[in-house]
Order: structure tokens, then sequence, then C-alpha cells
DNA sequence: GAATGTGAAAATATTCACAGCG
DNA sequence: CGCTGTGAATATTTTCACATTC
């Protein structure tokens, strides 16, 4: 019986996209290492954290390398290790549905070239769009996206339809033999078992600050109380 | 000594908004209850997780009453006391900073209007876009962004500016008195403290969505193995 | 019977704290 | 020294399981 392969745990996984994220211009401007206490304060994560963390990243590769005592962990390795758990040296070629606003902003953006995610098709429900080039590419019918899909082993689709038409495009995606969708949509979105979901939910995002806001009043409040 | 107001379990409160979501489509179809397994299912989460979720908003309300034995919760209670606790029930006017295609499609999105969340004002730092209109209301140049944060006591603020304007207007905005910022910029940004963030990135949720698809591509591959 | 509410148990995640390296 | 790597201790979160209510 082998050794269980031990799944990278939740909080970790998050936590490495944000380590991944601040060092990008340590490396730019050349500064070789740098420790678990200066790169845990700059994301309010406690040192011995980030040292968890990072060694799980080296297990998880099993080679035995990562930082070194009294100077700190090697950026560029760093950098590397992380991109080599997370999958971001990968190429990662990905289809979008709905050319709105969110669709725009994306093709725009682009700054996740670097992580390996591209946009290699673009697509739109509204027949009036097709054919309309936009960031470089021609907008396709969604009578398109299996073919495609399958054709270019797609595995991601990033689904920024409006909600009304967002659970047919899921389940069109789902049938091309999508991986993942990037969900946009303001709703949960049923998938094929098998398929993995993440949403991006701007309602969500807002209550949550609004909870901590509130939290924040709250403490605040009770500790004048108490003073 | 007052008994030790219990702060909300992170999880839970990140859970809390997915419930407040799920049933909305049961209240406007008018369904009167839901059990916790009913909407443990909807959302991939154990019926306990739920019960105690919401067991949580009652006690955190005080009132003592919640859901009914062998019959399920109340969908226009539950609606009632989780905005509550989440400030839902409040009103949230926000600024928007950066008009763009986010900034574009959140003021043409507007579904988080029933949740007391609405943009008061808009602005932007190129000079160029002073005093167009967009969505109803007129571009501000940054200058004025103090000003209009005072008067009208607005506590979150949408960042939505280009990575390179982003720490710059989060300190404008941090000046200005907001308590909160929603930061679709692809960078942390530092803070006055007290002021809480909540960032909405694309690139940590794809990289989300590929782990997740290469954890189970290793899975099946051991899966596969092992049979 | 069908469901809630909740202590107690289990599983996860975080912090502590320190031996050991460079 | 300063800093990593890591077991052990703590804290948090989830699940179990069952008495209780409708």
């Amino acid at each position: 019986m082998p050794p269980t392969v031990r799944r990278i745990p939740r909080p970790t996984a998050q936590r490495l996209s944000l380590y991944l994220r601040e060092i990008q211009p340590l490396i730019a401007q050349g500064q070789p290492t740098i420790s678990s206490r200066e790169l845990g304060e700059k994301l309010g994560v406690s040192s011995a954290q980030v040292r968890k963390d990072l060694a799980w990243v080296v297990q998880s590769r099993q080679t035995g390398e990562s930082g070194r005592s009294g100077v700190g962990y090697n950026c560029f390795k760093m950098n590397d290790s992380i991109r080599h758990v997370i999958g971001a040296n990968r190429r990662w070629p990905t289809v979008l549905v709905g050319v709105g606003n969110i669709g725009r902003a994306l093709l725009a953006y682009g700054g996740f070239a670097q992580d390996g995610f591209s946009i290699a098709a673009i697509f739109d429900a509204n027949p009036r769009m097709e054919g309309k080039r936009v960031g470089g590419l021609a907008i396709q019918p969604t009578s398109a996206l299996r073919k495609v899909i399958r054709t270019n082993r797609i595995s991601i689709g990033i689904l920024a339809v409006p909600r009304s038409a967002a659970q047919v495009v899921a389940t069109q995606l789902c049938d091309a033999g999508i991986r993942g969708i990037l969900n946009f949509a303001p709703m949960r979105i049923a998938v094929t078992e098998g398929v993995s979901v993440t949403n991006v939910d701007v309602s969500v995002a807002l209550e949550q600050l609004s909870m901590d806001i509130s939290i924040r009043d709250q403490l605040r409040l009770s500790a004048e109380g108490a003073a």
C-alpha cells in the first residue's frame, strides 16, 4: 500500500496563491530571499503558518530543499515550487462564454496569462454578437462550444453570462466535457459529477465586507463601554 | 463581567450569504419552509452544519425561535434573521471608483440592491471621464471623494481601478474615512488600521479552480492505479 | 415520522516553542 | 545570532448521535 496521498488543506491552497502574488514584485526587483516572518506580515499571517504552508509544498513535490536557516526562502525557487503545486506552470486554455462587461474586463485584463491561463475562444448566446471581434477573437455561437472544447482539450470554462442564461450554458459546458467552471453569475449552478466550480460573487463579497464592518462596530462599542 | 460576545465563525459567516441566496427563489415562489437537509443538499453542506449555523443566527439575535421540529425552517423568518445578522437590512450606500469594464458591469448589474447595497456616487481618476453619465450618475473627479464620503456617511468603497492606481485610491478612501473596501484590483492594498478589505481576485479564483482540477486528476489516476 | 437543537467526539487548522542549521 | 522545519499543544470547525418537539 502506497503512502496515502495527503490532500492539500483548503486554507493552505488559498494562501499559496497569495504568496505567489506577493513575491512577483520581489522577483522583478531582484530580491533574492524573503523570510517567513516578512512574507507573513505582508499578508497578516503568522510566520509559523507560512513555514507550514511552504513545507507542505516541498513535501508534495518530494524535493527536499526549500528555505535556508538564517537566510529565508529563495524567491525564485518558491515561485517555481508554488506554481508547480498550483498547476500554474501548465497551460490552461479557457473558453469565455458571455461577452458583456465582465467578459470584456477579463479580455482586457489578461494579467493571468503569466499563470498559464489564456482565453482561447469566446462565445455569446446572442446571435447578433456572432462574428464580432473582441480582444482579437471572433465571437462564436454557443452551438460551437462542444466542438471547440473537444478539439482544443479545454478544461476551464469562464461563465460570464446573465443569471438567466447561466444554468443552460453551464449544462452545455458540462456536456462538452469541461473540467471546471469559473462562475460569475450570481447563482449556484448545477454541474455534472466531477466538474469543479469556483464562484466569483460580488453580492457575497459585499455581504462579507459589511459583516466585517458590523463586527468591528460592535467591538468598538463594547470596548468603549468597558473603558 | 458580561458574557463574552461570541464572534461569528468565519466559515459560518460565508455560508450565511449562500443560504440567503438560496432561499430567495423559494420565498418568491411561496414555499413556506425548508429543512436543514434540503438546504444543505443544495449547497453541498451537511444538515448538521446548516442547523449549527442557523442556531448561531438565533443566538446572536437573542430571539428564541427558529426552526420547528418535524417541519423545518420558515423561509421568511430565516431570510429576516440572516439579513439582520449580516447587516443586509441596513442601507449600505457605496462609492464606486473606476468606471472601466468592471465598474460598468457593477453599475449595470444592480442585483445587490435587495441586500441594501447601492452605488451612490461614481468616480474616475481620468479627467476626460469627468461629467460623463453612466448608469444615471455623473462621474466625479477623485478629488471630490473626501467630501462625498463625509457628507453622505458612506462606509463602503468599491475599488475598480487598474492595478497601477489602486494603492493611491485606496489611501484616498482611507483618508476620507471609509470603513471598508471591496477591492477588484489584482493586488494587496495597504489600508489604515480599522478599515476592512475584501478582495475579489480572478487570478486567485482561477488558481483555486485549477488546483481543484489537478487534485481531481490525481485522485482519478490513483483510483485507476488501485483498480 | 420528520425534523430541530445541541452536547460530545472527531477532524482540521493554527500557534507554540524549540532543536538544529548556516 | 536569525531563521527554518517540525513535533506537540491549542484552538477551531465539522460531524455524530440522540433527546426532544411538533
